[in-house]
DNA sequence: TCGATATTCTAATAATCCTTAGAATATACG
DNA sequence: CGTATATTCTAAGGATTATTAGAATATCGA
């Protein structure tokens, strides 16, 4: 068949972007910079690795594009090519979910301890946010707050949960939230603030995945 | 941290879908089976590989969930173990058509000779369909156009266009489509009907972009 | 039951990727 | 200008993955 050829160059093209996914280091490199622009020691730190292995990591998201860097004094940053990226991730974690069984165990433990706030829907948590019912907290690092956050949330970094604890208002039902389901910042943040007394529960989706959703444009989360 | 043994075990399954995606051939065969079930023969034969390879890529895609087998006689059948594995593939596909140049060429390439009919919306189609003022032809392997075809299509496979053209009017504007826009049987539906005084195009999306962009429901499709 | 067919399993080699360490580059700061 | 810092590049071994061939399994029909 005379279209073999390129139809082979066509598959080998999207399995580039395959390969650059293949890789749970280099996901939970994408699911970070999904919050915004991060340094190669940040997100070292953030997945664990040593710099030269996120550095090489790097290099393949950068050959598939779907990262680029630009210099910045004397640090590199990085950032995701486009929304699709964020989508992809989201897609990618989401028939993850649905299909691996235990990956759906390894979730609960980690949404273990806080209630299921979940189920309610995106909407009506957003209206009670709204009515100042319900408070919506954003315990990523502030940067990230910076870059986009869920309407109507409120910065408190889990760094400086514990000395800020007093400004929260203990009669209200609080919902934390970070980067996504696989974010451990808001269970810790729910586990503090449930020993201290407080109605906090955890928010599975971070902004990424509200961002998929099609729930939220782009100008409410400035 | 207490949480990253169970960080890397989330983030490793998701890998095992990427790992899935990978591979050139395993995106070829995720395309064929958006359509409908197909035996391992089929798919070599479709991805032009050998049976035993087939094979061994098929328990890839087995054991990350995307695909499930079942035996029919001395055959065995493969599906898609859900829509959203169409939907990944389609997201993984546009992703790689937005950033890698490379693609956006070789595609251009292989959509070269068709008029760019793409550029109307999907909705004008359609409606151009239903008033018969153009005609939609799904020139898939009947099977495929049976499991689930666009509104107002009309099936006449590739194989047979050369005995069957007669039964196409002349006068009308021809859209064919086939599985995607990596499809080459439109193409060369297309190039063929042309060659014989027709006015044709054809169109670059199959079902499962269709699907994906949510502007169809499943009940218009069969 | 036997042979034919469709597919999987096993084992082995070739190809690719991961990871680490050391050298190189590029920028800021003194 | 020289030194410190952040990062990349290069090279090399170990670990995976791809591909192929041969043996094994499971079904159908004679």
């Amino acid at each position: 068949m005379k279209f073999r050829h390129i139809k082979n160059h066509l598959y080998e093209q999207v399995a580039i972007i395959g390969k650059a996914v293949s890789s749970p280091k280099r996901l939970e490199m994408l699911e970070v910079l999904a919050q915004g622009a991060k340094t190669v020691e940040l997100l070292a730190d953030a997945t664990g690795i040593d710099i030269k292995l996120a550095s090489a990591h790097l290099r393949v998201l950068r050959e598939a594009r779907l990262v680029t860097a630009q210099r910045e004094g004397r640090f590199m940053s990085y950032q995701q090519s486009g929304p699709d990226v964020s989508a992809l991730w989201v897609q990618l974690r989401s028939v993850a979910e649905e299909h691996l069984v235990e990956l759906k165990l390894a979730l609960d433990q980690l949404l273990a301890g806080a209630e299921p706030l979940d189920r309610e829907s995106s909407q009506q948590l957003l209206q009670r946010a709204r009515d100042g019912d319900v408070i919506i907290l954003d315990v990523r690092p502030q940067d990230e707050y910076h870059a986009a956050h869920l309407p109507y949330a409120r910065s408190l970094p889990l760094a400086q949960l514990r000395q800020r604890m007093a400004e929260l208002p203990v009669d209200k039902d609080i919902v934390a939230y970070c980067r996504g389901p696989f974010c451990v910042l808001a269970s810790q943040a729910v586990e503090l603030l449930i020993a201290n007394g407080y109605r906090a529960a955890k928010l599975a989706d971070g902004m990424p995945e509200w961002l998929a959703s099609g729930l939220l444009t782009s100008e409410e989360t400035a």
